[in-house]
DNA sequence: CAAATCACG
DNA sequence: ACGTACGTGATTTGA
C-alpha cells in the first residue's frame, strides 16, 4: 500500500520568489483597493498547480516569524546585506496566509526560528511517522532535507514550474554527494545572499571537491595535518571559526521546538464558497470565471470606480430557452417594444459568414433561438420585429448584425444597447470581441465565451446538438439583456451617454453602410501591375545574387543579416534581439554598397507585390468586383478606427511606385469619380484648442503655415527673414513630437542631432508656446490623480501605468497621456463628421457614397455631377463637425481614381 | 506564435 | 542611471 503524504511548503520563499517573478509589473497587479496582489497571484497560481492536485494527506505552510532567530543571534551579519522587503510585498502576507486557509491547508511559524527550520523539523517528524514527504520551495538549500522519503521541489523561472530532487538527483548535481554533504558544502563555501562567509578562495567546485574526499568539515580539519602546505591550507586553518559557524548556519533544523503535530495538519480542503469573496475582494476574474463554471455562486459586488456596486451573476442561471419554428412565431408578437437580438455567424468576416442560428427575446416572455434563417428575412412577425423603428434592438456588435443582416435584404432598426460598443467606451481595454469574455470582465459569468463552447481553428464548430447551442444563445442574449442596465449607468456617471448615443452608435450604422457599399477595385489593372513587378523581382533577385556571390532568401532578415554582416564584413549599427537589424535605417546608412542599394529596392518592390497587389486580389469579392473592408470600432486605445480584411487606411502613397496602387481604385459606375476631403493639421489645431496657447492659435487663425510658423518662433527668426527648408523640417519634427509626447531623446534621433541640441529646442518650444508646457503638466498630473485621460467628447482612456516606479512604464504612460486627448479628440471630430455628412446626403437625396475614413480624409464616390457640390458641402460639413477655438481646414480633390483625388 | 519589417495617419 | 517618439495591420521567417 502507498504511504500517506505529507507536503511542506516553504511560504516565504515561494512568496518571494511570486512577488519578483511579476516585479516588473507589480503596478498591473493591484485590486480596487490599491492592494498589491502580484505574489498573491503567483502564489495562487502554485496552490493551483501543484498543491490542490497533489491532494495530500497533511499539508502545511511553515512562514518566517520575524527578522530575529537563533542565526542572527548566533551571527549579527546572518542575512545582514538583504535589502529591506518591499512595501508591496510586506501588505500582501496577511492576504496569502487567508488565502492559505481557505485552501485547507495550515499556516505555522514559530519565534527564533525560519520557515526552513519548521519545514526540517516537520519533514523529520513526517518521515519516522512513516509518511512519504515532498517539499516545495524556492531555495535550494532545501535540497540538504532530501532523503529515501523526502523530496523536494525547488520552482524554476516563476513559481509554476518546478525542479525534483531526490537522493540520486543531488548526487547527480553534487557529484555523488549524499544530500546531509550540502551543509559541508555551503561551510566551506560561505553564502552571499544570506551573508555568512565560509573560507575564502573556496567556491562551490573546490568545496564539492574537499567534501568527496573528506566527507565533512570536522574530518577535513581532523585530517588537515596531512594536507600538503598551500595558500588553501592556511586559509583553512586562518578561517576555521568561520567555516564551522558558517555549517551551522546552513544546516537546516530538524528539532525546533514546534508546537503542532502531525494531527494539526490534516488536509482540509478547499472552501471554495468563501474562495468566492476572497477573490472578489483581490478582483481575481479568472479564478470567479473557473469557480462560477464549477457553480459556485458568485453574488455581492465590490464597488467600481463611479461607486456602484457591480451586479455579478451566478453561472448557474436558469435558462429557459424555446425553439422558434414557422408555427409558433406568435410569441414574437408579444415580446413588446424591447428586444434581445443576437445573430450567430459561422465566421468572423460578418461580409462573407454565414449565418447559421439567431436568438431573439427579453426578460419579461423568455427566449426563442432558431437555425432556421429564412424566418427572418421571410415575411414574419420576425421580420417585422427586426424592421420596426418602434421595437428597440439590444444586441452585441450592432454594425456586424446590420451588415449580416442587410446581405439578406433585412433592414434591423432602432438598436438600444450594443453591449460590444459600450464596453468599449467605457474601458478601452475591454475590446474582447467574444461576448461571454467580455461579460466577464464585467463581473457577469453566466455566459461562456465562444471557444470554450465552438473550439478554435480546426476544431471549430458549432454544436450539432439544438439544446446545446440555443443554450449558449440564449446566454448569450441574457448576458445583454441583463448587462445593459448597469452597465448604461457607468456610461451615464462617467459623462459618456453623449459619445454613445450621439457619436459612436450612430457612426455604426453609417460604418455598417460604408462598408457594405464597398469601392470597387480594377483586378485587370492590379493583374498588369503585378507581371511587371515580378519581372523586375526576378531580374533584381538574380542581381542580387551575382553581388552577394550566393543564392539566399532575402526576404529572410536573419539569412540577409549574415551575407551583410558576416559574409561581406559590413558594419553592423543595430542590432535585434535576435540578431542584426537589417531595417531600412540600417540599410540608408550603408547604400553606397552596390548590394545594399539592390536590397532596399528589393524590399520596396516586394512588399508593394506581396501586401498590396497580390493581398488585394485575394479579397476582391468575386460578385461585385469590390472590396469590403470591416472597421474595427472597438479596437484601438484611442478612439480611432482601424480597419481590416483588407487595411485599406494604409494603401501606399509616399512613394510614387506604391502610390500607383490607389489607381486600381475606381468608382463603381461609368461617368463616377472619386472625390476625397482631408482636414490640414487637425491635430495641431486641436493641440491649439485644448492647450489654450494664444501663439499657436494665432497661427491657426492666420492660416499660416504651422511648421515654418514654429520654425521662426524655435531658431528666432527676424519677420523678414525667411524659413530655410531645413529648419521647416526640424520645426515640423518638433510639432509632431509634440503631440507623440516629446523626449529630447526622440526629436534628436528624428531629425539627427545631439540630445543637448534636442532639449534645447524643447525648452525653446515650450517657451515660446507657454500654454502647451502648462498643459503637458496638467494632463500628466489629472492622469496621475484619476488614472485616465480623456477627450473633447469624454472619451476614456485608462492609463495603469501612470504612476509605476519603473521609468520606461511611466514614461510610455506619461506620453500617452498627452497624445491620446489630441489623436483622439481628432478621432471624435471627424466621427461628428461622418454621421452628419451621411444624414446630409440623405437629406439632399444625392447619389454620392461615402467609401472610406483614413483618420483625417474621407473618400467618396459620386457623378460626376454632383462633385462641384460635394467641393462645397463635404469642407462645410467637415468643418463644422466641432467648434473649436481655431478654425477647421478641410481641402479636397476629385479625379478618375483614387490615385487621382490628389 | 513571436519577431522583424514596412505600409498608413 | 535608466532608454523612449503616438496609433494601427499584413506579410514573411523560423523557432
Amino acid at each position: 500500500m502507498a504511504k500517506p503524504t505529507l507536503l511542506l511548503i516553504d511560504g516565504n520563499s515561494l512568496a518571494f520568489r511570486a512577488f519578483y517573478a511579476l516585479y516588473n509589473q507589480v503596478d498591473r497587479f493591484t485590486n480596487h483597493e490599491g492592494l498589491h496582489t502580484n505574489a498573491l497571484v503567483g502564489f495562487n497560481n502554485l496552490l493551483d498547480k501543484i498543491v490542490d492536485p497533489f491532494h495530500p494527506d497533511k499539508v502545511l505552510v511553515a512562514w518566517d516569524a520575524g527578522k530575529s532567530t537563533f542565526r542572527t543571534t548566533k551571527f549579527d551579519n546572518y542575512k545582514g546585506n538583504r535589502d529591506k522587503t518591499p512595501s508591496e510585498l510586506v501588505e500582501q502576507f496577511e492576504p496569502l496566509r487567508k488565502m492559505v486557509a481557505l485552501h485547507g491547508i495550515k499556516n505555522y511559524e514559530l519565534i527564533d526560528y525560519e520557515a526552513d527550520d519548521i519545514i526540517g523539523t516537520t519533514a523529520k517528524m513526517g518521515e519516522a511517522a512513516g509518511y512519504s514527504v515532498t517539499i516545495v520551495t524556492g531555495d535550494r538549500d532545501m535540497r540538504q532535507l532530501v532523503s529515501e522519503d523526502i523530496k523536494v521541489l525547488i520552482t524554476v523561472k516563476g513559481v509554476s514550474e518546478v525542479d525534483e530532487y531526490t537522493v540520486a538527483k543531488v548526487a547527480e548535481v553534487y557529484d555523488g554527494l549524499t544530500p546531509n554533504q550540502i551543509v559541508d558544502v555551503k561551510g566551506l563555501q560561505g553564502d552571499s545572499s544570506d551573508n555568512y562567509p565560509g573560507v575564502p578562495g573556496i567556491g562551490e567546485k573546490t568545496a564539492i571537491q574537499l567534501i568527496k574526499e573528506h566527507h565533512s568539515i570536522p574530518e577535513l580539519y581532523e585530517r588537515l595535518d596531512d594536507m600538503k602546505k598551500s595558500k588553501r591550507k592556511e586559509n583553512l586553518i586562518t578561517y576555521k571559526a568561520d567555516a564551522m559557524m558558517s555549517l551551522d548556519l546552513a544546516r537546516i533544523r530538524t528539532d525546533a521546538p514546534l508546537t503542532i503535530s502531525l494531527d494539526d495538519l490534516d488536509y482540509q480542503g478547499i472552501d471554495y464558497q468563501a474562495l468566492v469573496e476572497f477573490y472578489q475582494h483581490l478582483d481575481f476574474k479568472q479564478q470567479l470565471v473557473k469557480l462560477a463554471n464549477m457553480g459556485y455562486v458568485i453574488g455581492g459586488g465590490q464597488a467600481d470606480v463611479a461607486g456602484q456596486d457591480a451586479t455579478v451573476t451566478p453561472t448557474d442561471l436558469q435558462v429557459e430557452v424555446r425553439e422558434l419554428t414557422a408555427n409558433n412565431l406568435a410569441h414574437i408578437e408579444e415580446l413588446g417594444n424591447e428586444v434581445t437580438f443576437y445573430l450567430e455567424l459561422d465566421g468572423e468576416n460578418y461580409h462573407t459568414a454565414a449565418p447559421v442560428a439567431f436568438v431573439i427575446g427579453n426578460a419579461a416572455h423568455g427566449y426563442f433561438a432558431s437555425r432556421d434563417i429564412e424566418l427572418l428575412y421571410q415575411k414574419t412577425p420576425l421580420n417585422a420585429v427586426l424592421t420596426d423603428e418602434k421595437v428597440v434592438k439590444n444586441v452585441f456588435n450592432a454594425k456586424a448584425v446590420i451588415v449580416a443582416l442587410k446581405r439578406l435584404d433585412v433592414a434591423l432598426n432602432n438598436i438600444g444597447f450594443d453591449l460590444l460598443l459600450v464596453a468599449y467606451l467605457l474601458d478601452t481595454n475591454d475590446n474582447n470581441n467574444d461576448l461571454g469574455a467580455l461579460a466577464q470582465q464585467n463581473d457577469y459569468y453566466a455566459v461562456q465565451t465562444d471557444e470554450e463552447v465552438y473550439g478554435k481553428g480546426a476544431k471549430f464548430a458549432i454544436p450539432e446538438v439544438d439544446a446545446d447551442l440555443f443554450e449558449h444563445l440564449a446566454r448569450k442574449a441574457m448576458a445583454i439583456t441583463n448587462l445593459k442596465d448597469p452597465l448604461m449607468a457607468k456610461l451615464t456617471a462617467h459623462a459618456q451617454l453623449d459619445l454613445y448615443t450621439d457619436i459612436e452608435r450612430p457612426l455604426s450604422m453609417v460604418l455598417a453602410e460604408m462598408e457594405s457599399t464597398g469601392i470597387t477595385v480594377d483586378a485587370n489593372h492590379l493583374l498588369e501591375m503585378r507581371s511587371k513587378f515580378a519581372e523586375r523581382l526576378s531580374e533584381l533577385e538574380q542581381q542580387i545574387y551575382n553581388q552577394a556571390g550566393e543564392e539566399f532568401n532575402i526576404n529572410s532578415p536573419k539569412q540577409l543579416g549574415i551575407i551583410l554582416f558576416e559574409k561581406m564584413g559590413l558594419k553592423p549599427i543595430k542590432k535585434t534581439k535576435t540578431g542584426y537589424s537589417t531595417a531600412v535605417e540600417v540599410l540608408e546608412q550603408l547604400s553606397d554598397v552596390p548590394v545594399v542599394e539592390s536590397i532596399l529596392r528589393y524590399r520596396t518592390l516586394a512588399k508593394i507585390q506581396s501586401t498590396y497587389i497580390e493581398g488585394l486580389l485575394r479579397v476582391i469579392h468575386g460578385s461585385d468586383s469590390k472590396v469590403h473592408t470591416r472597421y474595427l470600432q472597438t479596437l484601438t486605445q484611442t478612439g480611432r478606427l482601424s480597419s481590416v480584411d483588407p487595411n485599406l487606411q494604409n494603401i501606399p502613397v509616399r512613394i510614387e511606385e506604391g502610390r500607383q496602387i490607389r489607381s486600381a481604385f475606381v468608382p463603381s459606375q461609368p461617368g463616377w469619380k472619386i472625390f476625397s476631403a482631408d482636414y490640414s493639421q487637425i491635430e495641431l489645431r486641436v493641440l491649439a484648442h485644448i492647450t489654450g496657447d494664444k501663439h499657436l492659435q494665432e497661427a491657426f487663425i492666420h492660416d499660416e503655415d504651422i511648421h515654418a510658423a514654429t520654425a521662426r518662433r524655435i531658431f528666432g527668426l527676424a519677420p523678414e527673414e525667411t524659413v530655410d527648408p531645413n529648419m521647416r523640417r526640424q520645426a515640423k519634427a518638433v510639432n509632431f513630437g509634440i503631440v507623440y509626447g516629446i523626449s529630447d531623446f526622440g526629436l534628436a534621433k528624428n531629425i539627427g542631432t545631439d540630445r543637448k541640441t534636442a532639449k534645447a529646442i524643447i525648452e525653446t518650444y515650450f517657451n515660446e508656446y507657454p500654454g502647451v508646457r502648462t498643459w503637458s503638466e496638467a494632463v500628466i498630473a489629472q492622469a496621475k490623480q484619476d488614472g485616465f485621460v480623456e477627450t473633447v467628447a469624454h472619451r476614456r482612456r485608462y492609463l495603469p501605468d501612470i504612476n509605476a516606479r519603473s521609468f520606461n512604464l511611466r514614461s510610455f504612460a506619461e506620453r500617452t497621456a498627452m497624445n491620446s486627448p489630441i489623436q483622439g479628440s481628432a478621432a471624435d471630430i471627424i466621427k461628428i463628421a461622418m454621421i452628419r455628412m451621411q444624414t446630409a446626403l440623405k437629406e439632399a437625396g444625392m447619389q454620392t457614397k461615402m467609401l472610406l475614413q483614413v483618420h483625417d480624409e474621407l473618400i467618396f464616390e459620386a457623378p460626376a455631377e454632383e462633385m462641384a457640390t460635394l467641393h462645397e458641402m463635404v469642407p462645410r460639413i467637415m468643418d463644422s463637425a466641432m467648434q473649436l477655438d481655431v478654425p477647421l481646414k478641410v481641402e479636397t480633390h476629385e479625379g478618375l481614381t483614387w490615385y487621382d483625388a490628389k
